[in-house]
DNA sequence: TTTTAACACGAAAACGTTTTCGTGACATAT
DNA sequence: ATATGTCACGAAAACGTTTTCGTGTTAAAA
């Protein structure tokens, strides 16, 4: 159980100086050929490689960026820690990842936690409860030490950072509209409370969609869920909340729902009512994730580019930190990435 | 933009030494009270945090560990994060995560880049090419250097670490045999190439509930996918071998996959058939993801608990750090993880 | 022979901590 | 008055690097 070697000990075995033998390694014109070949071998053999915790003290840079999500078990997110990763391990960075568990408290804990050095900016989704609360001092903290931090998806708008965002409007808006061009004539919208920005984003959406076809929104037709509930207790109420909503609306002809599971739901009541699936109710989705291909009838959905959005984020988050020009006017970008509605068995 | 303040600076500010600020900090009684409330005040006044890098390299020790994984977008493995990162957490740990997207290279690359100083030790699960190759150079060189690896799910067996698994074999044989038990005659197992070990260990399963039952397996009957395919690709390709299946064996009235995904085809392909579920095929699956549970009707499947391996296997490694005792008799353990077999609709 | 230049290397500082040890200023005991 | 002890603090080393600057040796130029 030999540790692993050190310049120190290499110059020690080598008789040089711990300088020589770093510059050594370094190829500088500085070292004789004599000395390079016999220390770069030595160190080959020995397999040396630099301790990168002494590296990132001396360079006041760790390479390594956190990225901070509500839940890791949820194919969006999964998605974009995959982009995150890929284009991070591509420009030299390693990931760090932190859940806040849709917590406010341990939003905050994680991000202390992580900067103190550990990493050298951030890539977050602010939690629901810090949603709901508002308090977003510890984003501006972070950022006043001079970290650097991209949110993405659920961002917070009127805050000095970059952003990468779905164009949850228009997918919206989009996805109602196929429904209204393939016919639909009274459609419900199951979304959430109106403090989560995607949902009452994709609600506008599907207004906009409404208004631009001239029809009247009814109240009745919009359900929207309080997603708080803990997963078990949520699917039966989830599905007695949409029973209710077929039942007190005759001739619910198409459903727009800001997320697969309820669409899936919706999808299930339906069936539960009798009503066929897209010949009687057509339905649409948001989020491709694994559900919407696999259900039967598959599920006609809104498709975020997840990875992509997770890519761009990093790209955009290591750009700020490489480009250390210090262009004191400090200049922020907001990445819009558009949906694409991806046409399966729920729709016509 | 102010960067975070150091000892150095309170020091300057307050005329005392580096030492008495870092004593006075740390509540030391070699300080008196006057300096210490002075330090305190100021400390807290511009929000001193020790940073974690300088604290890595002198305690060598850096209280972070690494996770590699062949893939994030799955939800065996994310569960198995939240798993990690739960316990890592709650004990004082970060989780830096690395992907080896089923490629040996990248593992290798990962691990190399975590392992000089990132890092304090591994828990990893191995990739379908590293199982193929056979090559666990990487491994054998990151023990020797000190640096202790749990392995989960998929493990090497005759590797000296800890290891967390699932009892594969014993879950199989449980699913098979309440298929026996619930009237199946003729039982279709479909699962992946020998190579992947948990798919081996599963067919062993099926294999031991035929006998325990007294009926010889049938090779026919046993449909072995070459899961090296790509996502898009597969889907046909193992719909149509699943429809091959069903077509060479007349009378296939129960089928034991070894994921979700293949139970979900094997459903869909059955019902293509004409054939109901479960009346005349009963399907039970393995891994309880969100597809088993959402699907219709809702998929028996056999549950891994995967974030208590995860829980587990962050527990081991954590453990090991911390009882630096050295008894020098190195002392490795295996967690194998009961599985629990989650009865839902496609089963009677 | 003396001056200059090139060469090859080492000493030391710096990154931000913690900790060991030393020391000057007092107060107390002899 | 001297010896001893306590108190409160500072100097310095250490963790493992990189880099700047200095310096001794030798060879070339004057």
């Amino acid at each position: 159980m030999k540790r692993k070697i050190t310049l120190k000990q290499i110059a020690r075995e080598l008789e040089v100086s711990i300088s020589t033998v770093s510059k050594a390694l370094r190829n500088s014109a500085e070292i004789s050929e004599d000395t390079k070949q016999k220390v770069q071998a030595f160190a080959k053999l020995y397999n040396y490689r630099p301790n990168n915790i002494a590296l990132s003290l001396k360079n006041r840079k760790t390479n390594t960026i956190g990225i901070i999500i509500p839940e890791i078990v949820h194919h969006f997110f999964s998605k974009v820690i995959r982009g995150v990763e890929l284009v991070a391990n591509k420009r030299g960075y390693n990931v760090i990842v932190g859940l806040s568990n849709e917590s406010f408290s341990k939003e905050v804990i994680n991000m202390e936690m992580l900067a103190n050095g550990s990493i050298d900016g951030f890539i977050l989704s602010i939690s629901k409860e810090t949603q709901q609360l508002q308090d977003y001092h510890h984003f501006n903290e972070t950022m006043s030490q001079g970290m650097p931090i991209v949110m993405f998806d659920r961002v917070v708008s009127d805050m000095n950072c970059d952003k990468v965002i779905v164009d949850d409007l228009n997918g919206a808006k989009n996805a109602v509209e196929k429904l209204l061009r393939n016919g639909c004539k009274s459609i419900a919208l199951i979304t959430t409370k109106d403090y989560v920005s995607v949902g009452k984003l994709r609600t506008q959406g599907y207004l906009e969609a409404l208004e631009k076809h001239q029809i009247q929104p009814k109240a009745d037709l919009i359900l929207k869920i309080d997603d708080t509930l803990d997963y078990e207790t949520r699917l039966d109420a989830l599905e007695n909340e949409i029973k209710q909503l077929f039942k007190a609306n005759n001739g619910i002809d198409g459903v727009f729902a800001v997320n697969e599971l309820y669409a899936l739901s919706a999808m299930k009541v339906a069936r539960k009512l009798g009503l066929n699936i897209p010949e009687d109710v057509q339905v649409i989705g948001f989020t491709d994730g694994v559900l919407s291909k696999h259900s039967t009838p598959s599920l006609t959905t809104v498709s975020q580019h997840a990875q992509q959005m997770g890519e761009k984020a990093a790209d955009l988050l290591i750009n700020k930190l490489e480009n250390n020009i210090e262009t004191e006017e400090e200049y922020f970008q907001t990445v819009i990435i558009a949906t694409e509605l991806i046409e399966r068995e729920s729709t016509k």
